[in-house]
DNA sequence: TTAGAATGTGAGCAAAGTCTCAGATCTCAT
DNA sequence: ATGAGATCTGAGACTTTGCTCACATTCTAA
């Protein structure tokens, strides 16, 4: 059943011009997830919002999905990018302050662009992620935390480190979805809940 | 750009036999979506599975969409019956034990049909969520829980049911698909979460 | 300058999908 | 039994979409 279908580019842009194609045509495509879904995402719109002939779009990736794939590993990317500073930092600190500065990290992140993220994850779903760049990056920032929790002594850290960023990414995308915009807001009722789940009281030093 | 499409049921099935071709519509639509996801769902395919003819189906639904909406409208309808007892029940109780009832009672819906569930959440979002009583029957379950919590003198019951929601959504569904099983570490592992946002210590009575 | 490689173009094909319609079949009150 | 209305059928009209290909244009190295 599970069609094998490539997922990496077709050849690799050498010139200028053709990187430029290139990048239009992600960011059409982001443009084109963010606005109207992945059902408003055909090859046809990515290319002329992009500004290039659909031909030149098949010239660098063999298929729809090849794009979509490329848009997910670029925002898992962005992701690590995103909270590694934090990391770093936080593993000079106590789980206290930690947590806090990893929250902060991420809740930064998923408000950068939420439509776009959130759509990225269903279509995440949709393709058959066996595509190993994509997961390469995919596991650097669970890596990252588990490593942190453990760091901290916590047990099963593979698992809270999968239990936190749900729990994390549910709250915030509903909250953003609802049109909340104060950060802080949402990072203050958020944190105790993350407090509760790794079992540091809320009110102690 | 937003079509209007309508959203209910062409004419009302009158005969047993109208009825039966209606759920069998119905039933196929939520296997498919559970088997394939929503770009598996096609009317053909739709109509096939429930073993009627594509004609019979659009006598009924006068387009996909409409489909789509009564699935959705059926599976907050079934988180109604599933949340309301407990709901119920929990009025009686303390805090604590309010947040336990209605928590393993969430779970409990959760895990009834995960990959159906999600893709009902994908489809939702798609749907453009005007239609009456998709929205009236979503907004039962909020309004208990909003009430259920305002009984309890929770600050902004309204913005916390969401986050609550949200959240124990985000980690069910995560651990589920994970490939998790156990409920009740599920739950021991969210019930602290939640205690943590309410703000109940976990150890004390 | 110029040949060859790299890049760009877009009409259009094949497949898949949504939905209609004219007519066949079934049900039931009379 | 029978007629009117309810229900079912499925070929196919029409649209959309992924993708190809033959050809045009631009760049680069010698």
């Amino acid at each position: 059943m599970a069609r094998i279908v490539q997922l990496t580019p077709r050849k690799t842009p050498r010139q200028g011009r053709s990187r430029a194609s290139v990048e239009a045509i992600l960011t059409a495509g982001a443009q084109i997830l963010e606005a109207g879904g992945i059902g408003a995402l055909t090859t046809n719109a990515v290319a002329d919002r992009a500004g290039v002939s659909i031909g030149t779009l098949y010239q660098y990736f063999p298929n729809k999905q090849t794009i979509l794939a490329e848009l997910v590993r670029r925002q898992k990317m962005q992701f690590f990018e995103d909270m590694s500073g934090a990391v770093q930092h936080a593993k000079t600190m106590d789980l206290r302050c930690a947590t806090s500065t990893v929250l902060h990290a991420s809740i930064l992140h998923h408000a950068r662009a939420p439509v776009l993220s959130r759509e990225l994850e269903k279509v995440e779903a949709t393709i058959d992620c066996d595509e190993e760049d994509v997961c390469a990056a995919g596991g650097l920032v669970d890596r990252q935390l588990i490593e942190l929790l453990e760091s901290f002594g916590i047990a099963w850290p593979e698992v809270a480190a999968r239990d936190l960023s749900a729990l994390c990414r549910g709250m915030v995308h509903a909250a953003l979805m609802h049109g909340e915009c104060d950060l802080d807001a949402i990072e203050a009722r958020l944190r105790p809940a993350v407090f509760g789940y790794l079992g540091i009281a809320e009110g102690g030093a």
